[in-house]
DNA sequence: TTAATCTCTATTGACTCGATAGGAATTATG
DNA sequence: CATAATTCCTATCGAGTCAATAGAGATTAA
């Protein structure tokens, strides 16, 4: 599951990606829009734009947009900020590598090779779903309905 | 990330698996061969046992085996057991659906889509893969390397 | 100079996680 | 029947994580 904090994360990209322009859009702003606790998310917007997802402009006037192309941040990339590898194992992760401490041999090891499967599909979803398609889709869906 | 206890379950229902013949195998085999802390086993093999996963038998000589065949023993049934749903939010899991309690529109939430998808994949490899096949697919590494 | 904004770190309470402990219930065996 | 071997069950522990709040510091526009 993914955490509170990384669902958070995700609604409020998504309104950032929805307000087009260049100018930045205040945490006050993205809190209400996105419904997420105001000082909880400046914890959160931290993060994104330590990662590279976002940046921001300080002072009076500041605030936050994204750091590039909705078409270039995936969901993976928001999730594996804050919630950290996509994989079910360290053993798996491709972001995270970590030996298992007490795994004897890892070339026979049936459980990493089915839980490599696992991390393949659900990278190979995330990696490709952005903020770009998220907005698109939310658009048709929302003339649809 | 699989918690160390689903870890365990895994490496546990692999050796009984491997462990032929109808005799049950006793709690403190198990945990020496899945190199498990006996007493934390004892837990797992419970949960397990009222998955129907396993069955035991209690009483001198008794122990632990299959609940039915390798066969029918995914990695999905394994992990749900131990961690609770694959999916990555609650309104996304087909075990354990939950709404959103702040979701507007489920109809249209961008993030829903995604996640379902991620879900979908996930539990296609995981259901897809069973106890059986990992056993034999170690014993074919095995002769291998 | 001031007000508005982001930045950073600490703190809190509730909960989870991994692990251990110990007694109750059950059963085979001599 | 008595005993030993085993599973069953629940409680507990310390460490860590999670969601949220707080507040002082740094930066900038007006």
């Amino acid at each position: 599951m993914l955490s509170q904090k990384a669902r958070y994360a995700l609604h409020a990209l998504i309104v950032l990606a929805e307000h087009d322009g260049d100018e930045p859009m205040m945490i006050a702003d993205i809190a209400e829009e996105a419904r997420v606790p105001r000082k909880f998310l400046e914890q959160i917007l931290l993060e994104l734009r330590k990662r590279g997802i976002l940046r921001s402009l300080r002072g009076r006037s500041g605030g936050y947009m994204l750091g590039k192309s909705p078409r270039d941040i995936s969901f993976a990339d928001i999730i594996r900020a804050i919630d950290g590898p996509l994989a079910l194992a360290p053993c798996v992760s491709v972001t995270a590598y970590q030996r298992c401490e007490d795994c004897v041999d890892e070339n026979t090891c049936a459980i990493r090779k089915v839980l490599m499967l696992a991390r393949d599909a659900t990278a190979d979803i995330l990696e490709s779903q952005t903020l770009a398609g998220a907005v698109a889709r939310r658009h048709r869906a929302s003339r649809k309905h």
